[in-house]
DNA sequence: GCATGCAAGAACATCGGCGA
DNA sequence: TCGCCGATGTTCTTGCATGC
């Protein structure tokens, strides 16, 4: 035993390294007891064993179970009660799987006594050496880009670059400067500790993912800003080819419904299409590697923190052969993005493009986009006024128990997107029981053929009929847009107070489109921040509100034609299907579809004044039509997603990824109760990414326990509802045309795409934005070549 | 045998949750 | 809103293991 504890290298001495840990085996330990202490391990083998189950099965206590575990445990316990301080490998594994879990320091250290775990104090040093390495697998993919770019690796590992999320954490926890211990005592400072003050700021929290999709080969020259300015405007707007591929992907979901909910349809349900297929399907089932890389503890709202941010991450970014930066794909939210775009340009005076901080381009996430017009929808059709009219969302709410629903999405994502697929599932399904005259769900229609070719056509046929109904065509409006080719004098173009036409990210639109100083302002010009402009309208004067809210439309004969209840109906149906083909796209990490939904959404973003959202769309769609380089227009498009668990259609947008971290974390930080210093802080959020590795092998190599691999799913079925929600409706016809109904709610409500798009204006903006594009461009090369 | 470093224990300041 | 309770992190002290 002496002997064993003198080994410098014995296994179960204490303090290994992350890679150590993933190197944990039984056997190594069980060798070396067996080599030094031969008595030992026969007498340990004795009890644990018999002689008829050694004969059978080898060293096994039980049939299917290695004894060799729990001699190691046990020989580990006496190592521990020898030498506390050297041989603690078990200990301090067993610790670090308690703090992961939350456990409270008495039990440390009661379990410590018992040569279990290491105690409170000892785990937390552990922990503090081992998270020091929470980011080397980073910087082993920087070094790995590196090698490619200079010629030494060529082998097809190295095939992505890879990406850095990141977001606001969001309330709970804050940050600020740290109370000055020196300033209250000049003798000795007061054992006072640094701890943070709850404010309004918020820390950043990212993580790195890994490319799925190769993007090395391609090209990575940046182009001359003259590429941007013949940018055409057809590439921000969907064409007619993408209208007839959103129509092909409303279908597919059209299917997906009747063949989940209408009965003589569910025998279908094999032979249709459940995962549109792309170039990458392959590649996007993969299981991505996801890094977490802390928490910085810096306040988005001011340029310098942005800025120290961005400087922040730009460690992990790789260094060309030629010194320049291997431009990484930095993901953010569209507030952060322009914020992230201001502090570039504050540093647009650095002579080199590092001190530029042109090693990151700012992007759009995709799940704060969805957050955004799911609340924009929820604007237009729910309203608590409704709660007595049938089929309206919120009375569908009410009535089927959605509790969890609110008007305020960000809230309440999940249960309100779940909420407006289950209204859309039954208007489809009552849709398509108009179409084929049925009365009940278990009617068989007149016309239902046999052979199921036949059927298949059948259904095409119903969808088509479907969507016929409900399709809303841009085309109009884009024709519009492109044909406009009036010519803009100057003064049309002057804005805000100051009446110039220059426009900078930092604006704000008054509601009352009739506004006599065109609209926009600068916040500058009115003295305000980001800050202070509410989240729904703004008008910027009491004349522009009233105006607004003293326009009473009278009714007129159109009105009177008009069926609104089945508008309304309509309605739902059209956003709801919309919502489903996005997310269906980013759950295939179909990059072309996720891309093409941009440039409809574009428009919505103009319709519902999002004016951040215009101009983050607007990047996007300009790098993906070569403002970037090839390289990066690739991975902007098809490295959009990341997939935590592999597998197909399991694609989750890099946001909501980093929600789910921030959610562990968060959970993770509770245990400190409230005791946040930079050091707590730090060692929770590198823990995110090093205790899952560290749970694994745990898992796998030192319990020695087997995963079930049986998913659990935790999507609700709602067949009974859609039953309740039909039956419900049935006497409603609510397809069945009948001039003049309405809901009091919703009483002009039309089905009509858009109301306030003004093609000149929007041409104008889209090309101003572009001259803005290239004008930066021009700048930053300048600025590199002085 | 001694110097050093580390971990455990004790004491204290502080925080969040809960109930009055 | 306030006080109590139970929890944590930090600092200081003590004692032990380790290495020379």
């Amino acid at each position: 035993m002496i002997c064993l504890c003198r080994n410098q290298t014995s296994p179960f001495k204490g303090g290994k390294t992350v890679e150590e840990i993933g190197e944990f085996d039984w056997e190594k330990q069980f060798t070396e007891l067996s080599e030094q202490c031969p008595i030992l391990s026969s007498v340990l083998i004795g009890a644990l064993t018999t002689e008829k189950s050694v004969h059978h099965f080898g060293l096994a206590s039980k049939p299917c179970m290695s004894a060799k575990p729990v001699i190691g445990t046990l020989v580990s316990i006496l190592a521990f009660q020898r030498k506390p301080k050297s041989m603690n490998y078990f200990q301090e594994l067993n610790s670090v799987q308690m703090w992961l879990a939350g456990c409270q320091r008495e039990m440390f250290n009661r379990l410590n006594h018992l040569g279990l775990w290491v105690g409170i104090k000892g785990t937390r040093s552990y922990l503090d050496r081992i998270r020091s390495s929470y980011d080397t697998e980073v910087f082993k993919w920087k070094t790995e880009i590196c090698d490619y770019l200079l010629g030494l690796r060529s082998d097809s590992s190295v095939s992505g670059a890879y990406t850095i999320p990141y977001a606001d954490s969001e309330a709970t926890l804050s940050v600020d400067s740290f109370p000055s211990s020196a300033a209250s005592s000049p003798q000795r400072p007061p054992a006072r500790r640094e701890y943070f003050q709850p404010q309004m700021q918020q820390p950043n929290e990212g993580y790195a993912a890994r490319d799925r999709v190769p993007t090395l080969h391609l090209s990575d020259d940046v182009p001359l800003p003259e590429r941007i300015k013949t940018i055409p405007l057809e590439n921000y707007l969907p064409s007619e080819m993408d209208e007839v591929d959103l129509r092909f992907e409303l279908t597919t979901i059209v299917h997906r419904i009747l063949c989940e909910y209408i009965p003589i349809l569910k025998p279908l349900a094999n032979a249709i299409n459940w995962h549109i297929q792309h170039r990458y399907s392959d590649v996007s089932a993969a299981k991505s590697q996801l890094v977490p890389i802390g928490v910085l503890d810096k306040d988005e709202s001011r340029v310098s923190d942005t800025i120290d941010i961005l400087e922040e991450y730009h460690k992990y970014v790789p260094l060309k052969p030629n010194g320049q930066p291997f431009k990484l794909l930095l993901h953010a939210d569209g507030l952060s993005v322009e914020r992230g775009n201001n502090a570039q340009n504050a540093r647009i005076n650095g002579n080199t493009a590092w001190k530029q901080l042109q090693g990151l381009q700012m992007n759009i996430q995709e799940w704060h986009k969805r957050c955004l017009l799911l609340q924009d929808i929820f604007d237009e059709m729910y309203k608590g006024s409704s709660g007595r009219e049938i089929g309206t969302l919120f009375q569908l709410k009410n009535y089927f128990n959605h509790r969890n629903v609110t008007s305020n999405v960000k809230q309440s994502f999940n249960h309100d997107e779940e909420f407006l697929e289950f209204a859309t599932n039954g208007y489809v399904v009552l849709a398509a029981m108009h179409v084929l005259n049925m009365q009940s769900l278990n009617d068989i229609p007149n016309s239902f053929p046999n052979t199921e070719d036949k059927q298949m056509h059948f259904l095409h046929d119903v969808s088509g009929k479907i969507l016929d109904m409900v399709f809303l065509s841009t085309q109009p409006y884009v024709k519009h847009i492109l044909q406009d080719q009036s010519n803009d004098p100057e003064a049309e173009n002057e804005i805000c107070v100051c009446r110039s036409t220059h426009q900078d990210p930092g604006m704000v639109y008054c509601a009352n489109k009739d506004c006599m100083f065109g609209g926009w302002f600068h916040l500058d010009c009115l003295g305000l921040e980001e800050d202070d402009v509410p989240d729904g309208n703004w008008w910027c004067s009491l004349e522009c509100k009233n105006y607004q809210h003293g326009k009473k439309k009278r009714a007129t004969v159109a009105d009177n034609l008009t069926d609104h209840k089945k508008c309304y109906a309509l309605r739902v149906m059209w956003h709801g299907l919309n919502q489903k083909v996005r997310r269906d796209a980013l759950r295939e990490n179909d990059g072309k579809r996720i891309i093409m939904h941009w440039r409809f959404d574009l428009l919505n973003f103009y319709e519902h004044n999002h004016p951040k959202y215009f101009h983050v769309c607007h990047q996007l769609l300009s790098a993906i039509s070569g403002a970037v380089s090839p390289r990066l227009q690739h991975s902007l498009t098809w490295n959009r997603t990341v997939n935590p668990n592999g597998g197909p259609g399991k694609n989750l947008e890099m946001d909501l990824q980093m929600e789910f971290f921030n959610k562990e974390y968060k959970e993770s930080v509770k245990d400190a109760a409230g005791q946040l210093t930079e050091a707590t802080i730090a060692r929770h959020s590198q823990m995110v990414g090093v205790g899952k590795v560290i749970g694994s092998v745990y898992e796998k190599q030192v319990a020695s326990m087997q995963r079930s691999t049986v998913q659990t799913t935790s999507t609700p079925r709602r067949e009974s509802d859609i039953i309740e929600f039909v039956s419900m409706m049935s006497n409603e016809e609510i397809f069945t045309t009948t001039p003049g109904r309405h809901f009091k709610s919703f009483p002009d409500v039309t089905h009509v795409l858009f109301k306030r798009i003004s093609a000149s204006a929007f041409r104008k903006r889209l090309i101003r934005l572009r001259k803005e594009l290239a004008n930066h461009r021009e700048i930053t090369i300048q600025m590199q070549r002085n």
